[in-house]
DNA sequence: ACCTGAACACCGTTCAAGT
DNA sequence: ACCTGAACACCGTTCAAGT
């Protein structure tokens, strides 16, 4: 009845274990009910992933295309818009990339796709003076605003759009001027 | 050779148990262990907490009231960077009151600590325009940066302190200019 | 290589019972 | 009220075995 036992068990995996993620979060994602969903015994996904850990790292690698691909060809203020709009339609996805769930030192892989994300915003400062610090500012901006919002702080907000447009415009960078 | 069977058996599990997450992080803090540490048997805990969730959201509201004790008496430039320095400190358990596993509308003690955290912080920006949208971003800037930090991005940074003050320093705050 | 069933050591949670 | 042991339905992971 089904296609995935030739080859592809690994992105069957991959597919069962995303939608797992994004409609029951990351608590109820476990390794035998990827297995069960993708028609395989709960120990075949060992011959593609040594554990749960490194099937979360891939999922996470995932969500940081997904994320890259929002960005792109966004600058500034609707970059920043951008950003939080997928952390807002995403929340179990954005969560595994940045709950601190996946050492980033342990998975390369997933390091050096996080990298790349963070180039194409730091790529948006260049012009500024100390473009290092203003990027670091930017991305920690929309990156905290992400999270807050998630979490359920500023619940009091009627018009989420405008406040996350509002807080990004309130914001502006300068070189940092070195007090004592 | 205890004291904890008459009363205090609550503060003997909240204490275990935060042992645990600092040591081991919120993966490896589970009820039975706690129990096993205040010497009690496996669901001796039920009698106090109606499911681990709950204790969890006991460990985080104690965790506002640290993290408000962090910025107490500080403004500014020195709050946002106590705060980040209380993430740092207690990552694991910086990462339970903003890792989204608890639900604010489900633990209507745990929001009201929040709540008072963000006040202290608020208040700091009371005579800034546009104060509402000013301290949001302030908080999410420091939030950002923190959760950033921790998660190993600018893991190239040499001088974390001196980076954490500067990216502050390069952020100025105004009305949020209502274009288009 | 790829997949299987049985087994192990854990969980959270519930229940019937003891004091 | 507070605590207990036994039980249930899950896990991740390992192992010996089948094709």
């Amino acid at each position: 009845m089904s296609t995935y036992h030739h080859g592809d068990l690994r992105s069957a995996l991959l597919h069962a274990s995303g939608e797992l993620l994004e409609e029951q979060g990351l608590a109820n994602l476990s390794l035998r009910e990827a297995a069960r969903r993708a028609g395989v015994s709960h120990n075949a996904p060992y011959r593609h992933f040594p554990d749960r850990e490194t099937l979360l790292a891939a999922l996470a690698a995932e969500g940081f295309g997904m994320l890259g691909k929002a960005l792109q060809g966004r600058t500034g203020r609707e970059m920043g818009e951008a950003y939080v709009r997928f952390a807002l339609e995403h929340p179990n996805r954005f969560r595994l990339m940045f709950g601190g769930q996946l050492q980033l030192d342990r998975h390369p892989a997933l390091a050096a796709a996080a990298d790349r994300t963070y180039e194409a915003l730091a790529a948006a400062f260049r012009e500024l003076p100390d473009p290092g610090k203003a990027a670091a500012a930017a991305w920690s901006l929309v990156h905290g605003l992400a999270h807050l919002l998630l979490d359920g702080h500023f619940a009091s907000i009627r018009n989420r759009e405008a406040f996350v447009r509002d807080v990004i415009g309130a914001v502006r960078y300068a070189a940092a001027q070195r007090s004592a």
